[in-house]
DNA sequence: CGACTCATGTAATATGTTACATGATTAA
DNA sequence: TTAATCATGTAACATATTACATGAGTCG
């Protein structure tokens, strides 16, 4: 997996620049490159060479000219073979976990603080995808079932705010359960 | 966030080897490193030099001579200031996702087998972590507050694996939903 | 006898981020 | 006039993975 594969995809919907391919990744949580120059600049230079893209070169007035890449047959064969190929297990990166793991040294009110402000900011970074999704609605739609399994990987990201959501006001209710029968089984 | 913090947090909890350190990284999938030489021996010195740790070497026989590390009071200070500092939002990366969102080329069924591999996938690393958890047991329960935030941290993983096969299903179910009732919504 | 554990380290490579560099046009 | 958009690229750095190197002891 590498954003090699997640290029040859866009371009198999449809030609693009560099710049568009960055715009592209800018505008997406659910494809979680970044969207920096030089991975794809660079990107685009070894697929080339590998002869799986081609470029044309168009000059535009008062703009700078641009490079539309192209999706070869070779490369349309690539990316089929790797859509079936080996799967990869999804990484739930929490670095809030890491934080919470030594936060025992915290004063109980100290430790609520830290919880409300990973609830506030999972609440900020929810409105922030489901505005980005909402502003970036060109999407591959050309069936139904592809519209379904682009409505299906946003709702992907919905839900796991969702449910990071509802962990943490289980990890909220369960302290004040515990600051209020110590050492008591709180009956989950 | 990096992994001096996290070595910081362990240090804490009790005095390590740089080999102690590795194991639990590798044994740990809430802590997302992997535990590899040179991340963690390189950290360790740089820790030193910053005098947040401390070092002590044993000479053991019949067993290579071992450094063990301490945590000291600036350590103790920089933690605390960490636990306290800024918050990350999780990253959800699924690549899953990219490789489903170039499928629509794929035929019904092999869709339809994609998705029951990912699944089966997706079971295997829910046993892998609950077995992992069951292995790893030695973990940090100082107070029972302490219990607590480990057991919800545990929670939070075995739940991330439950969401995602929940999402894999309902995938499923639209699908077939769609190929029974092509154009139709699907009422959801 | 071969593989695994304990134990510390280095080298090469891959991947990803931030910032720099250039330069015209357009909108606040 | 300051910032943003369009457009392509490079440099420096940070982070992470795989493999290499050494060497004693233990388990099957």
């Amino acid at each position: 997996m590498s954003i090699n594969h997640a290029i040859l995809g866009l371009l198999s919907w449809k030609p693009c620049t560099g710049y568009d391919l960055k715009k592209f990744f800018e505008g997406s949580t659910l494809m979680h490159w970044s969207g920096n120059n030089n991975q794809i600049y660079k990107a685009l230079v070894q697929l080339s060479a590998e002869g799986l893209v081609t470029s044309e070169t168009l000059h535009q007035e008062g703009a700078p000219s641009k490079k539309l890449y192209h999706l070869t047959k070779e490369g349309q064969q690539a990316l089929r073979k790797w859509v079936l190929g080996d799967i990869e297990l999804p990484e739930f990166k929490k670095p809030f976990l890491v934080q919470l793991a030594w936060a025992d040294q915290l004063e109980d009110q100290e430790l609520l603080n830290l919880i409300q402000r990973y609830e506030d900011e999972l609440e900020v970074g929810l409105r922030t995808v489901q505005e980005q999704m909402r502003r970036n609605s060109d999407v591959p739609a050309r069936t139904s079932r592809e519209k379904l399994l682009w409505e299906m990987m946003r709702d992907s990201l919905i839900t796991s705010y969702h449910n990071e959501l509802d962990w943490v006001s289980r990890v909220r209710k369960n302290l004040l359960n515990l600051k209020e029968n110590p050492h008591e089984p709180s009956g989950d």
